[in-house]
DNA sequence: TCGGTTACGTAC
DNA sequence: GACGTACGTAACCGAG
């Protein structure tokens, strides 16, 4: 048996790895893609070969021998894309981090030095495999040599050349001598394809008997003359084509020979480049550190412990409960630690407490009330609100909250989809925890907590406990380092007990009328249900887009107006059904239906379930740790997208209401964005208007369609609206075009003009853009830092999709924290002046009360001077406030 | 049967 | 392809 020897086409990888996944990158903004695609590849050959000799080869960048025969060769080639460029390094750290060599030689491409080594490779008495995806190499194949495609998985020889193409290896530059290659400017014979060629090839096996021959094809005129014409680009392009594998190079075949690779280093490798399943697979062998569980049984046990916590410098807390909803949880259990690796874990809540038993509940809070209670002793938690409204439901209110290791990843990197602990702690740590599903089951049988084992649930509890400890030290110094010190403790820690304050004060809405809504809707449904079968001829789910494009497109053959994003199907949103409106009577009808079909499913229906069975208000969940701009999200349900705009929609906010006695009052801040805007472009006109407090739709009208303000029409007010949002979005002329109903070039002229005459806000825009392209980072005016890794994207839609979040952050982020500022200070003047007022909602730019309706004009008074006073712009902040019986009056 | 994804629609 | 940020519902689809 030969020795195979395995020739890596990096080049070739390289591209492929890169276009094949998108967006992956580190968190701090470097690309990692091409790296990650890459050492797939190579890890993909590793374990299924077992390879004994390899090598990887790279182009290099400049000028060839092909580029001298013909200089337009690969003219048509983009140079490579920045974020591809930036990761080579890192990709030949993988190669040499797995002991394989890397060839390279300048003027050369890495065909022809994989050509060069198939054919050393074979006369030392090895099989080489040439390890790539691009045709090209076919004709490097012999009896001995290979091509293996590991994407695909299919081994070329040459029998699958025979096959596929009819021809032999060696004519395969005859093949692509006459048709060309269009992706490496390879010219050909035109008008000559693949299959032509072949034809031709069969007769007269070489180019040389072709054009020896050339006259047989006389009769067959138009090839012919092409063919004739073509001659000697023909010959040219069969140069082109050649690989050569004559290069001289230095290294001998045998020295391709791998040694084994250092474990240990990959891993540590794929940790810095944070490849987390392939760092876990790598870092195996690495010691794990002996830790130290406690279950603490007796109140003595407690005693001890509280008075050890007691001198901590910090320490974290976690509880254990019934439910992940903290308003229907029951506690179980707490965990502490307040050194690595060690923690304490006691039960309070357990069904079966087992043979050691568990203390007395009413003991265990009575003895940790103080401390917990103690401003003075720092604690941490993962998501501490949760515990903060768990305990405050036992009595404790925690004071001397001091790190939330879920707010600090968040504000490290907002861009990032989940802050569980698990995942920070793979992040960080490179630590698998116990899962939830390992100790309680899953599906149905899912155990609540007070229901697990004692023994099971201290090595859950206390490894969270030990976990949020470790993390801690990590991310207090990464906030540090970046400066986000301040926003931490001076904006989101602070608000954590508010916000778990408003959500256990909750929102009264009235469930009989919420009923009766979800009736109403529901008898108008059956009603149109019916029209709409009788109009498709058949009975089939409404709510089934896809069966709605079949009937519409289909079987109505109406005209298809856009496909689904994924191309799997016709769309049928709001705007294509509004357009075939025109031609049909059944689009309308399921326009209807289907507006009823939300309020009842997400509104009416959805809304009565969520209603607290104890205190009858719904208590949404407000997320801290969610969105990429630092805006507030809700769940549990949802309140901040609760209807508004249509009369039904204001229906559902009528059901929600205040107390007997009290009322509800709305109070929200006019144009913030807009404000923010103007004090970050420092736009003289923009100022001006905020200052005179003009109505700034109507301003802009006058600016951008140049009519006198009085002339300014209730449409033009309209159209200008549009286009003030369409700035903060980064909205094109394409996108506004569409919203107005107007031509693309008419919606140009406006922002054209809308520019000439906000030159401020221009000049900051562009602004905003060429920083966060240098830096891939933009900021708001807390300093919430944003990374946007797409700034230098090769892909121009990625990239552009970059850049409208680089200019929409730094004003919706600013939003978001003034009003977090104006939350927490609005919590403590009502705290300080004792009333009975209660914060209950927050709507990104509303702020809703409920207040006894004797203390109804204080509290507008102070919501004013707080909110309006709550940061210093160059323009005025305004906040519009109404008060009324539910929500939509007073909104 | 489940869990993840897709299409759609609501808010600011 | 074309306007930023969210969340919830229903349908769909593939894995188990």
């Amino acid at each position: 048996m030969k020795d195979t020897i395995y020739l890596i086409d990096g080049s070739a990888y390289l591209h492929r790895a890169y276009h094949a996944i998108r967006g992956l990158a580190t968190s701090k903004g470097k690309p990692t893609n091409a790296t990650f695609g890459f050492t797939r590849i190579l890890l993909k050959l590793i374990k299924e070969k077992s390879p004994q000799y390899a090598a990887v080869f790279f182009d290099v960048k400049g000028p060839t021998f092909r580029h001298e025969l013909y200089e337009d060769y690969k003219a048509n080639r983009p140079p490579m894309p920045d974020d591809m460029a930036i990761q080579i390094p890192d990709i030949k750290r993988v190669i040499k981090a797995l002991g394989i060599p890397i060839i390279e030689k300048q003027g050369f491409e890495a065909d022809d030095l994989i050509g060069t080594y198939a054919r050393l490779g074979e006369d030392a008495g090895f099989q080489p495999v040439m390890v790539t995806g691009d045709k090209d190499f076919m004709q490097l194949i012999t009896e001995a040599s290979v091509v293996w495609d590991p994407m695909k998985d299919v081994i070329i020889d040459t029998k699958a050349v025979r096959d596929k193409h009819g021809i032999s290896p060696d004519q395969v530059v005859e093949l692509m001598g006459l048709c060309g290659d269009s992706s490496d400017n390879v010219p050909g014979v035109p008008g000559v394809g693949p299959k032509t060629a072949e034809k031709l090839l069969a007769e007269f096996s070489t180019m040389e008997s072709l054009y020896d021959n050339l006259e047989k094809l006389k009769s067959k005129k138009a090839l012919y003359a092409k063919l004739k014409d073509n001659r000697d680009q023909a010959f040219l392009s069969r140069e082109l084509v050649t690989i050569d594998t004559m290069v001289k190079v230095d290294k001998p075949v045998k020295e391709f020979n791998l040694p084994p690779f250092d474990k240990a280093a990959l891993a540590e490798l794929f940790r810095e480049l944070e490849f987390k399943r392939l760092y876990q697979e790598y870092a195996e062998s690495t010691p794990k550190p002996a830790k130290t569980y406690h279950a603490v049984t007796d109140t003595a046990g407690v005693k001890k412990l509280v008075k050890t916590l007691e001198q901590a410098e910090i320490f974290a807390v976690d509880t254990e409960t019934t439910s992940k909803h903290p308003m229907q949880a029951d506690l179980v259990g707490l965990s502490f630690s307040f050194k690595p690796h060690e923690a304490w874990y006691i039960p309070v809540g357990h069904d079966d407490p087992g043979i050691g038993g568990q203390p007395d509940r009413k003991e265990v809070l009575s003895l940790i009330k103080p401390l917990l209670e103690n401003p003075n002793v720092k604690k941490v938690g993962q998501n501490i609100k949760y515990d903060y409204i768990v305990l405050k439901k036992c009595g404790i209110a925690i004071e001397g909250i001091a790190f939330d290791t879920m707010i600090a990843s968040h504000l490290l990197n907002p861009g990032r989809r989940g802050h569980s602990l698990d995942r920070i702690a793979m992040d960080l740590l490179g630590h698998k925890t116990i899962s939830f599903t390992d100790v309680a089951g899953k599906g149905k049988n899912q155990k609540t907590f007070n229901r697990i084992d004692i023994d099971k649930a201290v090595d859950y509890a206390c490894e969270d406990a030990d976990i949020t400890l470790l993390i801690h030290d990590i991310l207090a110094e990464q906030i540090r380092k970046k400066g986000l010190e301040d926003l931490l403790h001076q904006v989101e820690l602070p608000l954590i007990p508010v916000l778990a304050r408003m959500e256990m004060n909750g929102i009264l809405v009235d469930k009989a009328k919420l009923s009766a809504l979800s009736k109403r809707f529901k008898d108008e449904m059956t009603g149109i249900e019916a029209e709409i079968y009788e109009m498709a001829g058949e009975n089939f789910n409404i709510n089934s887009s896809q069966q709605l494009g079949v009937i519409l497109f289909e079987k109505l053959a109406l005209p298809v107006q856009k496909k689904t994003k994924k191309k799997t199907g016709y769309s049928t949103d709001v705007e294509v059904l509004t357009k075939l409106a025109e031609d049909h009577p059944l689009p309308e009808k399921i326009l209807r239906y289907r507006s009823l079909g939300k309020l009842k499913s997400t509104y009416s229906d959805a809304l009565q379930e969520m209603i607290h069975p104890e205190t009858r208000r719904i208590h949404t969940s407000f997320n801290q740790s969610i969105t990429a701009t630092g805006r507030l999200s809700s769940s549990d349900p949802n309140l901040q997208n609760i209807p508004v705009r249509t009369d039904e929609g204001k229906m559902i906010r009528e059901t929600f209401v205040p107390e007997q006695g009290q009322l509800l009052i709305s109070a929200d801040y006019s144009q913030i964005e807009l404000r923010i805007l103007a004090h970050c472009a420092d736009d003289e006109i923009l100022i001006q208007a905020f200052k005179e407090g003009k109505d700034i739709h109507s301003r802009t009208a006058a600016e951008v369609f140049q009519v006198f303000p009085d002339f300014v029409t209730e449409d033009l007010r309209r159209q200008a609206k549009a286009i003030n949002f369409g700035i903060v979005y980064g909205m094109s002329a394409f996108g506004l075009a569409k919203q107005l109903g107007i031509s693309r070039k008419m919606a140009q002229t406006y922002i054209d003009h809308y520019f000439a005459r906000y030159r401020g806000v221009k000049r900051y825009i562009e602004g905003t853009i060429e920083k966060a392209g240098e830096s891939c980072e933009v900021t708001t005016l807390l300093g919430r830092i944003r990374s946007l890794p797409d700034m230098k994207s090769g892909r121009p839609m990625v990239r552009k999709l970059a850049e409208r979040a680089a200019v929409n952050t730094p004003i919706q982020g600013s939003a978001a924290d003034l009003i977090k500022l104006a939350m927490i200070k609005m919590d403590q003047a009502l705290e300080e002046k004792n009333m009975a007022s209660r914060m209950i909602l927050s709507v990104h730019d509303e702020i809703l009360f409920e207040t006894p309706e004797e203390e109804a004009d204080e509290l507008m008074a102070l919501a004013r001077e707080v909110m309006e006073g709550v940061f210093d712009l160059k323009v005025p902040l305004k906040v519009d406030i109404g008060l009324g019986k539910n929500w939509a009056e007073a909104h």
